[in-house]
DNA sequence: CAATTAGTTGTACTATCGTACAAGTAGTAC
DNA sequence: GTACTACTTGTACGATAGTACAACTAATTG
């Protein structure tokens, strides 16, 4: 009855349609500019709306930010989840998923780095930004129980995106599945 | 003769304190209150300064973040290349290092990521940033030849930092030496 | 239909920022 | 001693930011 409700008026929806809106011009001016380039001014004027509309869905900049971070986390999360949902090799996808870092998921990398970095100051952050750790550690469980080995390949992909990022270090997929396929099993297979 | 002449001038020997001390204001600002923090007047009051000052010697916001990022790494380098100076087991010293993060080195730390995040959007800042990444390679590389492991413990090194300082990881040092010996030599020793 | 709720528009205030610029002080060279 | 150089102080401008607030429009409820 009171979710029938809230579907059925329309300005909610309307509002939730407008409130996504908001989110992915926040997230296009993450992309371009950096955290640092939020503000109402700019995600308003990305979005072509008023100022009023981001401050009415949106009361503080630190909002904005926060529901950018769950955003580009979400997304993350749903990548990582499809490959745990299929037979290929999870660790393959994983390390192109990684290597995409360096080519047409470079400004979402980024984003995700510069957004989750705030999680440092902010400890409400925190559960959300470590979704992603998260995330690789589970799909790390599907091929191992190896707790030590499961840390270590998820610090170990959070560190080869950062090297792909800041050093245009090398994005070979096989490459980098050797590497995580060494980490978690010993070997290479 | 010139090197000479340089040191003679007492006004150029004030003017390298005062640089320093800037930067040393900067940094203080960094870690206080992260990068965005960093703005000529808040690091001339935090230097007990005016603004002209720190103008006259960084002309912009952009020359302080930048020497910032110089200091702290030089910092870093310093720590590293001690390690390897020193007859103890390197990466034991490296697993200290890292679990500084969680204590009296996370400032540091939090500060060193989110300038050297700043070298993904500026090219020219990436050697500066890539200093850490080098000295762990090269700290690694007087216990190691294999190039595949090398880059597997310098990305690990990064990971290791990144979920203390987003997630308050455990830091324990003697846990972080054993996934730093499994990752460069295939077993912990 | 009136009242309430959700969304929208627009104005304006205070605060802070980066930066330009001029004037003054102190140190050095010739 | 003069001219030059390095440093220091102070003022002020234009721009942008976060945010408060009021008025209006549209949709929903009873």
């Amino acid at each position: 009855m009171a979710a029938e409700q809230e579907t059925v008026d329309g300005r909610r929806l309307r509002g939730e349609r407008r409130r996504a809106q908001i989110i992915e011009a926040t997230l296009a001016i993450v992309r371009r500019d950096g955290a640092t380039g939020v503000t109402h001014r700019t995600v308003a004027k990305e979005a072509g709306i008023t100022t009023s509309l981001t401050l009415y869905y949106f009361a503080t900049l630190d909002d904005l930010l926060v529901a950018a971070l769950t955003s580009v986390t979400d997304t993350y999360t749903h990548r990582i989840r499809r490959l745990m949902d299929t037979d290929e090799d999870p660790l393959d996808g994983l390390a192109h998923l990684i290597a995409e870092s360096a080519g047409p998921g470079r400004e979402r990398a980024l984003a995700e780095r510069e957004l989750s970095t705030l999680a440092a100051r902010r400890p409400a952050l925190r559960p959300i930004a470590r979704r992603w750790r998260d995330n690789v550690a589970e799909l790390a469980r599907t091929r191992s129980d190896d707790e030590d080995a499961i840390e270590a390949l998820v610090a170990l992909t959070d560190g080869l995106c950062t090297a792909i990022l800041l050093d245009d270090h090398e994005a070979d997929p096989d490459h980098i599945r050797a590497l995580l396929g060494k980490t978690l099993f010993g070997d290479a297979p």
